[in-house]
DNA sequence: CTAATTTCAGGTACACTGATATAA
DNA sequence: CTTATATCAGTGAACCTGAAATTA
């Protein structure tokens, strides 16, 4: 089991894109290693912060304010409205509509969702200095905005 | 549906994690649009590239050289050897092993992905000059090797 | 006995496709 | 008639856990 080869770097672990996936895999874990430990998950991560951030809203337009598709809205919604988390109401003005909003205690959840994610990101970008945190999210940014707009993606 | 809000970033678009998630699955979209143009997968590229460095070998060495999960490499394996792009044979010094090594129709398809991968960095790295592109590379590099050393990730 | 190998069955988070019913 | 909304069913690649049988 001494095989230095099952330690010694392919040829594609060298490639931008495997550097890519692999940190984000990384970034991946721990933000959602601080997630469970409140018994949440990203996508309750990120309803809840858009609601809180422009109100509340119809399940669709939830779903293109916060990126989540349409079908997994209404399992997040769900599952955020069985804790008390939001409120799901018909919306008498267009009777196809729910209209989903926060509740306090979805806020108090929200605050401690933040408190995780801060966490995270410090342990993310731990051997990086501040500018070279600074240079990376740049770099990241111009790629990300790049390749949205390519495919058409919101923000 | 003129609603601005719906252009407008919420607050967690500028997390590290999200840039970086975000940006991996261009990534991995990037790259896999590539394999699937010649019916491929990445697991399929890890291994066959795997088996040309490093040489015939266990499913359990490939699984610890390519980092793909002993349980994956079972169906991975049989999707190229279906294809005869890799052999499995018994070894005869241990029993419980299969030896999978390369054909040379394998060999060639590997070609072939290599191609495509190497197409999709410059795609992905478009809008970043020479000089930025080695910059993002060394800051994820470092990223990596310190989450992996953490999780005693291989390599 | 323990340890390694292969295989199978299944689960999860995220992103997606397609179908349906209802209402604007 | 066309479009928007909400819901349900299901897929996919990647990664993972657990258990089983076989052999070293």
């Amino acid at each position: 089991m001494e095989d230095p080869s099952e330690r010694t770097p392919a040829g594609w672990q060298g490639l931008p894109s495997w550097l890519l996936t692999q940190t984000a895999g990384h970034a991946h874990r721990l933000v959602a290693e601080g997630f469970s430990s409140v018994h949440a998950r990203g996508y309750h991560y990120r309803l809840l912060a858009t609601l809180e951030e422009f109100g509340p809203a119809s399940q669709a337009a939830l779903g293109r304010r916060s990126g989540i598709h349409l079908s997994d809205m209404v399992a997040t919604v769900n599952e955020l409205a069985d804790r008390e988390l939001v409120e799901r109401a018909p919306d008498p003005s267009d009777k196809r509509r729910n209209i989903v909003s926060l509740t306090a205690a979805g806020r108090r959840h929200l605050r401690r969702l933040e408190k995780r994610v801060a966490e995270s990101q410090e342990e993310l970008l731990a051997p990086l200095s501040a500018e070279e945190r600074q240079r990376l999210t740049e770099l990241l940014s111009r790629l990300l905005d790049h390749h949205n707009r390519r495919t058409g993606t919101a923000d």
